[in-house]
RNA sequence: GCGGACGUGGUGAAGUUGGUUAACACUCUGGAUUGUGGCUCCAGCAUUGCGUGGGUUCGAGUCCCAUCGUUCGCCCCA
């Protein structure tokens, strides 16, 4: 095999990962503003984590990285999340020592074997929160608020948030098999994708693109929210209005993970250059994991951000400043043994300034264009005379004014001239 | 998983009725009398090599097949 990543892989090289960190930064400081704490999950966990019985979603059934090892139990790498966080809470009895709800939030990569294509890798990064223990409209609102104004803080514009409510456990049920019923008899005039979905998911039929004029779909029959989900969608509406948050009500906003229940959202990318992955971040509200997992009877809600995906629309839009080099300090070192000056770098590293030095004895021109390519704010040159004296010649690259001065008072002057140059 | 496009150096790329030394630009390295840079000038920079492996041909970066990868759309999702 030839040494390169693998498909749906990739390197973050120096300049991607400096705004990589940035992203995750400003993130961080949304958690701490809203009372979440960051957690770590391990990579892969027991196969059931992710699997529940009768999952019929794509990201379950056939995207997921199983193994096992010496045929002991069946393992898969995290393709998401929430299961795991879930799994956290319920084995460490959370419920029973943090008060309720539990905010809990990760920085996590995640692992699905699809199609790479722009925006989908098949090793990617989210960036997710999960608030678990009440069910409340506001929490919804809360949940949804914290990641629009960090994808307002870091500056995009081009950003749709869209709202849907699936309703709760039974009445989806009640709905699906409404719609199973209503689109057997025409089973012939779906599209092949939508006869595969009939069974499995029939509310995406609702969403087909190819069947989307034939009026068989059209008239299918509504979803009917009961009145408690109708109440309650419409109190998140209220306060995503009270916040100030602009939103669209998608009533074919369906969400492709099982354990929803009413309220999901999206905020997806106007952004051009995201092509077909729009989505930036997605999430909903999940009344029965937790019991189904094993524990108390906790309604939960959550969402996760692409990192690839936002990043891809931060340059797009050109949110972050192209990051300059800059030292302060650059040794040149004209003497056959580096001892001087390895000490003097080491002492103005001491000090807090970001220095570099010459290791390779290359000509004075040359460490002078090396010096001028990191952006050095001094140059600072040790020769033989200058050992000699216990003294270094100081040049200020912008003044371009030197002079000689005692290596122990180099710091000393070098932020003398810093204050100087900027009063 | 399905359908389409593409793959030449560190980078951007020329190179299409198959034919001698793979253009040009940038970057990088070295130099322009050995202690002063950012400009300019000069020189060097693709292991007979054009993602990889086969094939056709007197001869292939240019044609065919396979494979790997990227990308676009579908699907799905972050």
């Amino acid at each position: 095999m030839p040494y390169q990543t693998v498909k749906g892989t990739y390197d973050l090289l120096p300049e991607k990962m400096k705004r990589f960190n940035e992203l995750e930064t400003l993130f961080r400081s949304f958690l701490e503003i809203y009372g979440y704490s960051e957690i770590k999950t391990p990579v892969f966990e027991y196969t059931g984590v992710f699997k529940k019985e009768n999952d019929t979603s794509d990201m379950v059934t056939k995207e997921m990285y199983t193994f096992s090892v010496n045929d002991k139990d069946s393992l898969t790498l995290r393709p998401e999340g929430t299961p795991g966080v879930i799994r956290l809470i319920i084995e460490n009895k959370l419920y029973g020592s943090m008060e309720l709800p539990i905010k809990l939030a990760y920085i996590e990569e995640m692992f699905r074997h699809e199609r790479p294509q722009k925006g989908r890798q098949r090793q990617f990064t989210q960036m997710g929160i999960e608030c678990i223990g009440d069910k409340d409209p506001l929490i919804d609102a809360e949940v949804i608020a914290l990641g629009y104004f960090y994808i307002k803080a870091l500056g995009l514009e081009g950003v749709k948030v869209l709202v849907n409510s699936l309703g709760d456990t039974e009445s989806r049920v009640n709905y699906k098999k409404e719609l199973i019923e209503y689109f057997t008899p025409y089973k012939d005039q779906l599209c092949t994708d939508c006869q595969n979905r009939l069974l499995k998911n029939p509310l995406r039929i609702l969403d087909c693109k190819i069947d989307h004029e034939n009026p068989v779909v059209q008239n299918a029959p509504k979803m009917k929210l009961n009145e408690a989900s109708e109440e309650y969608f419409s109190k998140v509406k209220h306060y995503l209005d009270v916040l100030g948050i602009p939103y669209e009500i998608d009533d074919k906003l369906v969400r492709g993970l099982d354990y929803y229940t009413d309220t999901v959202f999206e905020v997806v990318s106007t952004n051009e250059e995201s092509g077909s992955q729009a989505t930036i971040f997605g999430g909903g509200r999940y009344d029965d994991l937790v019991k189904e997992m094993g524990g108390p009877q906790l309604s939960g809600i959550g969402f996760a951000i692409g990192l690839e995906r936002l990043l891809i629309l931060a340059d797009a839009e050109d949110v972050f400043p192209e990051s300059e080099p800059y030292l302060d300090a650059y040794v040149i070192n004209l003497c056959e043994e580096s001892d001087q000056a390895l000490k003097v770098a080491s002492m103005l590293r001491e000090e807090g300034f970001i220095t570099e030095l010459d290791y390779y004895h290359r000509s004075l021109k040359a460490q002078f264009k090396s010096s001028d390519r990191k952006k050095a704010r001094f140059v600072i040159i040790i020769g033989e005379d200058e050992v000699k004296n216990e003294t270094v010649t100081l040049k200020d690259t912008l003044t371009k004014a030197q002079e000689e001065v005692p290596v122990k008072e180099l710091c000393e002057r070098m932020d003398q001239l810093l204050e100087d140059y900027y009063e």
